[in-house]
DNA sequence: TTTGTAAACGGAGACCCCTCCGGTTATCGT
DNA sequence: ACGATAACCGGAGGGGTCTCCGTTTACAAA
């Protein structure tokens, strides 16, 4: 069985030994917080983390020692709910959690998936901060729409091609550690089962 | 039949009427040219645009009204590359371009684009700076990887799970302008083809 | 050639992310 | 109670992105 894994708990380099000191526990928490009223106040778009740390009156440094960088603070934001979330699909009662069967899982835990990012649109959005969407990929989703419609008459081709190009991207392409051939031949088992 | 389409068409507000202006396009083709060259001493990493401006001998400002931001001058490099990609799947030989069968297309094009990214690795990761693969995605991953297994014994779980998975980020689900029922819907189309 | 003007130029500067390090403090063994 | 010490604190500062606006320039019309 998974274990609920906060993100908070990948920020010291090996594992905590020691807990948290008392001050730095309760500043994590007034920077949470002065987050959270920022954001509330104006919005996710224009999040300084320099305010962030005058509102929370702590030093810039203290922000960056507790969360890392940007994402470490966004992900902790996010980290609430997601802890819920786990507990949902491990755990929980089906279909979202065990009991129902595997396809139902799947289907019922990727729509709760598009619930939860949903709920928490802004904070998603910001760590994103990629440009997709744009110039060539217009060109090449009209080109898998149309491939698509072609393979399978019927289907909503436009989101296939949009989830048939979501993988092709260059992090899971050069990152993720897969060799090309494996990228290629699970494209192909995609294909296939067109 | 699809046009090849240039990402630097897009920079004007309205489509241009004239067209550049010759210090302008001299300007843009030494910016151009001192980018390629900074990167190919220094690596895409650590790429700025202060540095650009000096090594092209222009003001930071003429880089940003060239380009508009850092993405704009990346996927101006992009372009090259692009235009010569487009040109292929939409009009040169089989089974890339038209004459093979829309499955055979498809499967070419997916190939394609897989290598394409390959070929300007550094290029594509920086436009792609969003956190993902961390924290709570390394659960998700885990979860879907199980159920797919056991819903198709046999496939490449981890692979399809990262396929699954990767159409649901926040600028699909709340910037493509797809309603929720219609994402969860192509979402089932998916689960289905399983 | 001259001149009017819209477009382009460039760099100072606002704002932001993140690091570094000298001073401070919580915690623990005694 | 009291050092010893490891962890924490804060803010100055380096380096980056992008904007703003006074100045310059290419181009076309006269």
């Amino acid at each position: 069985m998974l274990q609920v894994v906060s993100a908070r708990r990948e920020l010291p380099i090996l594992g905590q030994a020691q807990p948290e000191r008392s001050d730095a526990a309760r500043n994590r928490q007034k920077i949470i917080e002065a987050t959270t009223r920022l954001i509330a106040e104006h919005g996710t778009e224009q999040l300084s983390l320099d305010e962030v740390a005058r509102a929370a009156g702590v030093g810039v440094g203290t922000v960056y020692r507790r969360f890392g960088d940007r994402s470490g603070l966004l992900l902790a934001l996010i980290d609430e709910h997601e802890r819920r979330f786990q507990e949902a699909f491990l755990s929980g009662p089906p279909p979202l959690g065990p009991g129902a069967a595997d396809r139902d899982r799947l289907r019922a835990f990727l729509h709760a998936l598009v619930d939860r990012i949903r709920g928490q649109e802004g904070l998603f959005l910001m760590l994103e901060k990629g440009v997709r969407y744009s110039g060539p990929y217009q060109v090449h989703h009209t080109h898998v729409a149309t491939l698509v419609a072609g393979v399978r008459p019927g289907c909503d081709a436009h989101f296939l091609a949009d989830g048939l190009l979501a993988p092709l991207n260059a992090n899971l392409i050069c990152r993720r550690g897969y060799s090309i051939e494996r990228i290629k031949s699970g494209i192909d088992q995609l294909v296939d089962l067109l």
